[in-house]
DNA sequence: ACGCTTTTGACAACCGTTTTCACTTTCGTT
DNA sequence: AACGAAAGTGAAAACGGTTGTCAAAAGCGT
């Protein structure tokens, strides 16, 4: 038989449908059980997995070492981050995107995704 | 005191010093081991640490969360890696750094540095 | 060579993730 | 509506890479 329809799934996939942003599992999990979901750690890691396979989420491995999830999205965007207060801001740039497909085609490989973070110190930290 | 320069930081810092290929720090322990050296494992753990500080070395996660590290070369580029067989290619974007650098100062930002991989799978890898 | 301080390394702890396995749920079929 | 086979769940244990602990060893200014 195929994939079944069940509660915890349709929780996850809701939750992460709402959002653009990266989230961990544990994140997700945290979040499902504060809205009231009654869902296990386990359950929340093979999902994810799951929709990974399905194409219907990107997976990052974050500097810790953990591992982020995002709906596929288009129109994604890079991150600005102060590096004494930590504000974010988040930035676009088609230019970029299409630099990165483009160098990643020259050298033969596809299914290309890239990250990209700028650190700096924001106006306000400057003193 | 200062740092202090033992027979096993040697090692290791000789090792990396002939390649330019990211290797786990495993792979950096079994080399030494291999080649007569006595070495263990959490002081590979600890060199590469110092060494990714004091920017001699760069780090960057696998998709199978290993931390793999790398001699910097000199010059500022950005790495194209292949999430299957972890082949690295060096590319350069002056348009990105220009872009980043842009983006930041349109902010506010000052003092600023970027980091930027690129995902894909590599011709290779492609079967 | 002495002695203070750093470094080492076997071992245990840690943490995110995956596996195990008995129990529950889904859903096509009665 | 009820049954039963197959798929899904989740608590707990296992796993693998990395980091912390601490007593013993090594480096280096004197």
């Amino acid at each position: 038989m195929a994939q079944r329809n069940t509660r915890q799934r349709a929780a996850v996939g809701e939750l992460l449908g709402r959002t653009s942003e990266f989230r961990t599992a544990s994140q997700i999990h945290d979040d499902l059980r504060h809205a009231g979901e009654d869902i296990g750690l386990t359950t929340v890691y093979r999902t994810l997995q799951l929709m990974v396979e399905a194409q219907q989420l990107d997976a990052i491995r974050t500097d810790d070492g953990e591992t982020a999830y995002r709906r596929c999205s288009t129109g994604h965007h890079h991150h600005l981050v102060c590096r004494t207060c930590g504000r974010t801001v988040e930035v676009e740039g088609p230019a970029i995107e299409r630099w990165t497909d483009q160098v990643a085609a020259d050298h033969g490989f596809t299914d290309v995704q890239h990250q990209l973070e700028i650190f700096g110190v924001c106006g306000n930290c400057q003193h």
